[in-house]
DNA sequence: CGTCCATATCGAGACTTGTCAATATCTATC
DNA sequence: GATAGATATTGACAAGTCTCGATATGGACG
């Protein structure tokens, strides 16, 4: 995958995984969880949870905040923000659908086609 | 990344990619959009473009419609839907944040803490 | 049928990512 | 300070992904 500085592809990118949306589901559910917590719940070992952690941090997605021993993970708020408004985004808002199936459509690009 | 059978981590795969969600934000604001326009607006070329839309299309995100020598690209609404519902998935629904802020909280499979 | 054009597929190369074992760091406690 | 436990970092490897050039496929039209 192309490094990317567009932040909305890193949230999403984030998202993209098996182990960090099991992260993502569990910290939705149980609002905080002991990082200790991931590494039964996504079948995949410590320093893999700590990797997947630091994903979701540099996303944007999570906070880390240490109480003694342990280092409890939340979701931040805005990113379930910053990602509903990419859900409604991408709601299609077909601009002229009616003029694209009326039969005269021909694309933007189309050269030759006249 | 690991091959995933889930369809929703596919979903979001398919998402996660600077091409390809130009490709969802032009089809949003277009409505409709045949596949030899996206050559220029994402600024990758044709065999590049073909292979993003074939991943959007077994992600499940759009559906191609042949007319004539064409193709023509749209969002389809249920995969809009599923994000949807997605985003409202994580929205921290905390289950008993006072409880994990009362000063008494520690992991689930903390062992030796007591 | 043959040509033109749009789209898809194939094969290869550069790059990124997920995972783990080993090790380091940091905190609490003795 | 020394020890024990939780978390992070490092290094390495397998596997996946993005991109392109070359080529194949398939419809439109003369």
């Amino acid at each position: 995958m192309k490094r990317s500085t567009d932040p909305d592809v890193r949230l999403l990118q984030a998202t993209a995984d098996p182990t960090r949306l099991s992260i993502l589901r569990e910290l939705s559910v149980e609002g905080e969880v002991c990082a200790c917590d991931f590494s039964d719940c996504c079948g995949v070992g410590q320093p893999t949870v700590s990797h997947h952690l630091r994903v979701l941090r540099e996303a944007g997605w999570v906070t880390a905040e240490r109480r003694g021993t342990w280092i409890w993970y939340a979701i931040r708020p805005e990113a379930v923000a910053r990602f509903r408004d990419l859900a409604g985004e991408l709601a299609a808002g077909p601009a002229r659908p009616a003029a694209a199936l009326s039969g005269v459509a021909r694309p933007l690009t189309a050269g030759r086609a006249e």
